[in-house]
Parts: structure tokens; C-alpha cells; sequence
RNA sequence: GCGCCUCUAGCUCAAUUGGCAGAGCAUCGGACUCUUAAUCCGCAGGUUCCGGGUUCAAGUCCCGGGGGGCGUACCA
């Protein structure tokens, strides 16, 4: 037993420490620094979850015997004068702490515990009369006294901005956060399982570019200054992973934080977290096939079944998924049928019909693509396939084996948002060089998001790119999905925001 | 970027038409040997986001600024 006493007698909660007239009452939200020794380790032998699984059923008023040792918070306390009742939080979930003067080592001390206080309790498993199982300390430990005041014990923070900013405070309160957070973990833990146990091998790939390519975004600059040189913050990580195929990586993934200079919504944060894969010798299809399986893979680890709500909508995750043409979904909608070789005056009209504006640099491809997304995108619920993207929007994509004009991409929209975007990739290196031309032009003509040109990208590719087929999944989208969070804020740890300006309550400095 | 909404005690929230800034929780003092957001008695706690203005009087109305939220645009 390595248990220290509280060795708090040189200064109880309830005295002024260190002789300062200090007003303990103040309403500052702050705690006085109290003095307790505090460990350097804890031995600790279960979590509140082990200890409610295997004595959860003893009956009321029973003793176990058995002595455990648990950490974590005070999370509530209910003073009965001669006991007190404590409820301890740890990452598995909460018991009941029985503190009883005459069983309680300094009692004093313990019932002067504040909500927030992180403790080590050692003590018997027993249930008391009224039926709660709880654990009787025979020793305990304060780990670190908490010298903030909690929020309020049944509201929690409502507060957007101090639930993000204070994370680690939200994190305690909210039963919500911690459970979608965690989840968060678990997603990425699955799915790299998964992936691995499918012959894919995790790499890490440079988050400096050179030049800011594979995806169409707005990207961040910074500057080396030994090099002297400005460098992006990747917006995607589609070209180093391609090189390492070329390299003979035949499977390889990576969980790349990507970061775009954008606007911030529910849905969008500057920077997060992209999966890529790429898998030689495969196409579209079996892309398709393997998205489809990994979510509704996830869908039941995560959730129990492939059947789940989410914004109170109704959505079967259950593989096969249903597949269509942009173009097919697009004449569905508005009862016209288009196509990129169409006469492009005519796709003006029907784009102008529909409230698209269309600028002098789209061909014919680009403006089937904003008339899809003006028209059609919108009204998908999914889970769907939405295949076969023109070429003039698609630098990367492969052109499609029997559709003049496509290419063999596609974009999964599931509870009506993108969830992934994926393709046969394009593996010849003039053509490459010929989209990223195309690009280029774009650019000149105005378009901010145009893809840029990567030489040695080309050169990569002119010592033998495979078939391959790759894959880019919106890591925080699938998890907004899986566990029916509405804003992106939730699935991050700590989403960004404005700085903050905070006050140091202790020596006046900001 | 643009539009709308919002900001009051540490936390969660009140404050009528512009008329003395209040409650619950937490904290502090006290009571209580089976509580479950424990309960009961008492004390204390405020730059009403910031800066101007109108007014006898501003949390409330007006102007400017800041934080946050939602919608919209770009995008995943």
C-alpha cells in the first residue's frame, strides 16, 4: 500500500492558508490554494466502470471484502454531517464514495473536499442500505486540489465559447462531449484496424509543400527562413501518397491533418483531419466497395447497428449503397438531359435557368458540375454514390472507360453532406501534365482554388504509376455521422477560434 | 466576407414600459448517521463584454468596438 495521508493538518480547507487574510467566500470562481503533500504516482487497481461490473449485483447492505484503490474527481457530495456521500468520476464513469466518521481517515478533511478535486480513494466495495454501490475509504489521497470552481453540477457549461475554450472543464461536465470525444479515438482506432488488417500501411507524409496541390482550396502560407523560402501547409496529402505507390508502397493510408484557408461553419474547421488511401491494382469500384464496408463497419462498432439517426433523420448505412451518375441524378431532377458535349450556349441557358451564375473560364464540365450542385447536390439524402465527374473538375481522376468527357470519380453523400471523394486515379503523365495545365489557365483566369502545377509530381509519374485507386474521407464528418453531432466543433478536441484574451487572477498579467 | 441573434455573480438563469440588479447551484458559517442535482438555517458574492451617447434615471434605447452562435458564400 503506498498510500500517503492527506497531511493536511498544517493547513484544513477551512483555514486561511499560509496565515493570508484571504476571503474563502469570494465569488471569483477562484479556490484558495490549499496545502496538501501530493503524491508523485497512485497505484491505481480499477476503474469505477470495473469495480460497478463486478460488484454491481451484491445486495443492498452487503460488504464485499474487497479493497480497491480508484482515482479520479469529486464530482458531487452530499453532506450528511456524520457521513458524506461523494460521487468520484474517472474516465469509465462514476461511483459512489462512503465517507463515515468513524471509518474515514481525516473525515474532516474529507468532508471538506471541493466538487472538482481529483482524489485516490482506497477502500471496501460495499452497497449501502439504500442500494447504491460505493466504496468506504479506508485510506485516500488528495492528487491535485482544485483551486477553480467548477461549473454548475447539473447544467454544466451551456456557454459555446467556455465549452470550447475550456475543454478540459467540458470534458468533465458534459457526459455528451466526453462520450462523442472518446468515440472520436475509437473511429480512428477502428478504422486504422480495419485498414490494417486489409493489408494498408500507415505513413506520414510532408505537411510543407512546395506547392499547394491535390486539392482545390485555398491554402496557408508560411515561410522557412534558413531556406528562405514560402511554403504551404498542405491542403491535401493525394500527391506524396501517389509518389510512394509509384515507389511500391502497393497500399498505403494516412490520416493527414490538412489545412484550408476557408470559411468556418458547422461543417468546415481551418484545419482537420483527412483519411487518404491509395490501393494498387484497384479502381473505382472497389473503392466504392471498400467505403460502403468500412462505414457500415464503424456504424455498428460504434453505434450497435448500420441503421442510425442522425439530425433526426432516418439513415441505413448498410452496405450496398446505392450508385448514380452526377449526370443521371442531375436529369432526374430538373427533367433535362445534359451531357459535356453539350453546345455550351445551351448549358448556359439551362444553367441560368436554374440561378447558376457562370463565369467566361467554365467549360462545359464546370457548369454541369454547379448546376448539380445548385440542383441536385441538395436533395441527397444517401447514403449514395454520386460517379462520373467531368473531366474539366477532376485533375486527378482517370478518364472514364466508356463516358467521353468523365472520368471515373465519385463523391459519397451520406445525411446530405460529402462525405468522401475518391477515384480510378490518373496514372499518365502527360495527361497529368495536360490537366495541371488546364489548372494553370484556371488560375490566370481568376479561380483562387486552382490545383498547382507539381513537376516532380509528373516525373513520378513517368516511371510508372499502376492502376490505382484512391480515396480521401472527411475523418471529422464520418464521426459528426457516427455519433450524431450536428456542428464539426463537437468532434474536435479544441476547434479553432479567436484567441482569447485570459486574465491571470494571481498576478494581474494578461 | 455579408446578414440575423446573443453576452447579467465562478456556473445556470431572472429583472414588467427606461425606475433600488435578483434567485438556484458552488463557496463561507451552522444543523444533520443512508444521501442520489440531499435537505434546512444564516452570511457573503456584480466593470450587467468594452467605449461613447440620449435621459432626471440605462442591464434595458442609440452609435462604435470585441467574443460567441446560426444562416449564407467558398469548400471537405
Amino acid at each position: 500500500m503506498t498510500e500517503i495521508d492527506p497531511a493536511n493538518e498544517t493547513a484544513a480547507p477551512d483555514q486561511t492558508p499560509n496565515g493570508q487574510p484571504e476571503d474563502t467566500s469570494s465569488n471569483s470562481g477562484r479556490i484558495p490554494k490549499r496545502d496538501f503533500d501530493i503524491p508523485y504516482r497512485y497505484e491505481v487497481t480499477a476503474s469505477t466502470a470495473e469495480v460497478t461490473a463486478a460488484h454491481g449485483d451484491i445486495e443492498d447492505g452487503a460488504e464485499t471484502g474487497v479493497s480497491v484503490s480508484v482515482a479520479g474527481r469529486i464530482m458531487l457530495k452530499r453532506d450528511q454531517g456524520k457521513l458524506v456521500f461523494a460521487d468520484l468520476q474517472d474516465g469509465t464513469g462514476r461511483i459512489q464514495i462512503f465517507g463515515h466518521a468513524k471509518t474515514t481517515p481525516d473525515f474532516d478533511a474529507f468532508s471538506s473536499l471541493f466538487l472538482g478535486d481529483w482524489v485516490g480513494i482506497t477502500g471496501e466495495v460495499i452497497k449501502t442500505r439504500r442500494g447504491e454501490l460505493s466504496i468506504r475509504p479506508s485510506a485516500w489521497t488528495i492528487l491535485a486540489p482544485t483551486q477553480r470552481v467548477f461549473p454548475d453540477k447539473f447544467h454544466g457549461i451551456s456557454d459555446q465559447d467556455t465549452k470550447y475554450r475550456q475543454r478540459y472543464v467540458d470534458m468533465w461536465v458534459s457526459e455528451e462531449s466526453n462520450t462523442t470525444l472518446r468515440n472520436r479515438s475509437r473511429i480512428m482506432s477502428l478504422t486504422r484496424r480495419w485498414l490494417e488488417d486489409r493489408a494498408f500501411m500507415e505513413v506520414e507524409t510532408p505537411t510543407f509543400h512546395g506547392v499547394a496541390s491535390g486539392a482545390m482550396a485555398r491554402p496557408f502560407t508560411t515561410h522557412h527562413n534558413a531556406l528562405d523560402m514560402d511554403l504551404f501547409l498542405r491542403i491535401a496529402p493525394e500527391l506524396y501518397l501517389k509518389r510512394l505507390t509509384v515507389g511500391g508502397f502497393e497500399r498505403v493510408f494516412e490520416m493527414a491533418r490538412v489545412f484550408r484557408n476557408e470559411g468556418i461553419s458547422t461543417r468546415h474547421n481551418p484545419e482537420f483531419t483527412m483519411l487518404e488511401l491509395y490501393w494498387a491494382y484497384a479502381d473505382y469500384n472497389d473503392i466504392m466497395e471498400l467505403v460502403e464496408n468500412l462505414v457500415s463497419h464503424l456504424a455498428v462498432e460504434i453505434t450497435g447497428g448500420t441503421t442510425i439517426s442522425y439530425d433526426e433523420r432516418e439513415l441505413d448505412l448498410a452496405a450496398p449503397w446505392r450508385r448514380a451518375s452526377m449526370i443521371e441524378l442531375v436529369t432526374e431532377q430538373i427533367g433535362v438531359e445534359l451531357s459535356v458535349g453539350m453546345d455550351r450556349a445551351e448549358l448556359v441557358a439551362i444553367a441560368e435557368a436554374h440561378d447558376v451564375e457562370v463565369k467566361d473560364y467554365y467549360g462545359t464540365g464546370k457548369i454541369i458540375l454547379e448546376i448539380y450542385e445548385k440542383t441536385t447536390e441538395g436533395q441527397l439524402w444517401g447514403p449514395i454514390f454520386v460517379t462520373d465527374y467531368p473531366k474539366e473538375v477532376s485533375p486527378l481522376s482517370r478518364d472514364h472507360r466508356s463516358e467521353p468527357g468523365l472520368t471515373e470519380r465519385f463523391e459519397a453523400i451520406v445525411a446530405g453532406r460529402e462525405l468522401c471523394n475518391a477515384f480510378s486515379e490518373l496514372t499518365d503523365p502527360d495527361e497529368q501534365l495536360a490537366r495541371f495545365n488546364d489548372q494553370e489557365a484556371e488560375r490566370a483566369a481568376g479561380d483562387a482554388e486552382a490545383m498547382g502545377m507539381d513537376l516532380d509530381y509528373i516525373r513520378a509519374l513517368e516511371y510508372g504509376l499502376p492502376p490505382t485507386g484512391g480515396l480521401g474521407i472527411g475523418m471529422d464528418r464520418l464521426v459528426m455521422l457516427l455519433t450524431g453531432s450536428t456542428t464539426i466543433r463537437d468532434v474536435l478536441l479544441f476547434p479553432t477560434l479567436r484567441p482569447e484574451q485570459v486574465r491571470d487572477d494571481s498576478t494581474g498579467d494578461s
